[in-house]
DNA sequence: TTATTTATTTATAATGATTACGATTTAGAA
DNA sequence: TTCTAAATCGTAATCATTATAAATAAATAA
């Protein structure tokens, strides 16, 4: 039940569209109210979390939501599953990834209409990676 | 890095521990602390929290976060998927389902250690299916 | 262009889930 | 039984997000 279009597009939605386009990153809300505020220093976070809400329901963009802290956003809006380090919580896509088959029938045990799935990977960042074998090393 | 042991068992832990492993409902905290404090009317909802987060470290039930709103606890260890009603947020089992196949080489490609994955389906339930046709039908 | 109408914004308060705190109690070792 | 670190309770604090209400501004009509 998406709705397709935006109502009325002021400087602050315009401005938040375009700079989650710009980023592979995956902000969250924060991250762009950061970013945001450089050229519109006067926006609220409230302005910023319900134009995501906008955003996301319009389907211009897409909401992650994680196990816990901060939801994240994308605008790549191309089929794709997201890589997650459990130390930093940095976000990474993981394209060209078949979608998962799954046997309708396997499912159907539940009685349940099937909407779809979400699929999150979890691993360590090469920098993180690095980091540990910094501090673990010397002692212990 | 799970530990292991439980250093003490309290009352407080093993009712708490004993209602998790009574039911498959994969209930929050605020489940299990209405339902354990039939049993330990002086309990407080800081002491449910601070058990589940215990037991889980322990590797005795697992934490299960989706989306939004609260966690959720299963003390069923067995590799098992789960599947989520969009409307009532009610969480089943799904047995049987084979481990995702994902290539390693697609997965090189970000550089990442990988430690697992988290998989969810969602759907509507029985339930929230015939409420929806009762309300859609007969006006509109 | 100007007026009108609402959607939107801002600042702030409120909420929901979870975690932290400090005084008191208690499990389990000695 | 004594001792002490771990755990509990009640409450406060925190974090992410949503709600409120007065002021502003985008789109439309006059
Ligand atoms: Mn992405
Ligand atoms: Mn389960
Ligand atoms: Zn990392
Ligand atoms: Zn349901």
């Amino acid at each position: 039940m998406k709705n397709a279009n935006i109502q009325r597009m002021t400087d602050q939605r315009r401005v938040i569209l375009d700079e989650i386009r710009d980023t592979k990153s995956h902000p969250t809300a924060d991250d762009l109210y950061r970013v945001v505020r450089k050229r519109l220093p006067k926006i609220s976070l409230g302005t910023v979390y319900r134009n995501l809400d906008i955003l996301t329901n319009a389907g211009l963009i897409n909401k992650l939501d994680f196990g816990s802290g901060q939801s994240r956003y994308d605008a790549n809006l191309s089929e794709h599953y997201h890589l997650r380090c459990v130390e930093c919580n940095r976000v990474v896509d993981v394209m060209d990834m078949p979608p998962i088959h799954y046997d309708r029938t396997v499912l159907s045990q539940t009685a349940f209409e099937i909407i779809g799935h979400n699929l999150e990977f979890v691993g360590i960042c090469p920098d993180c990676r690095q980091k540990l074998s910094d501090t673990s090393d010397t002692s212990e």
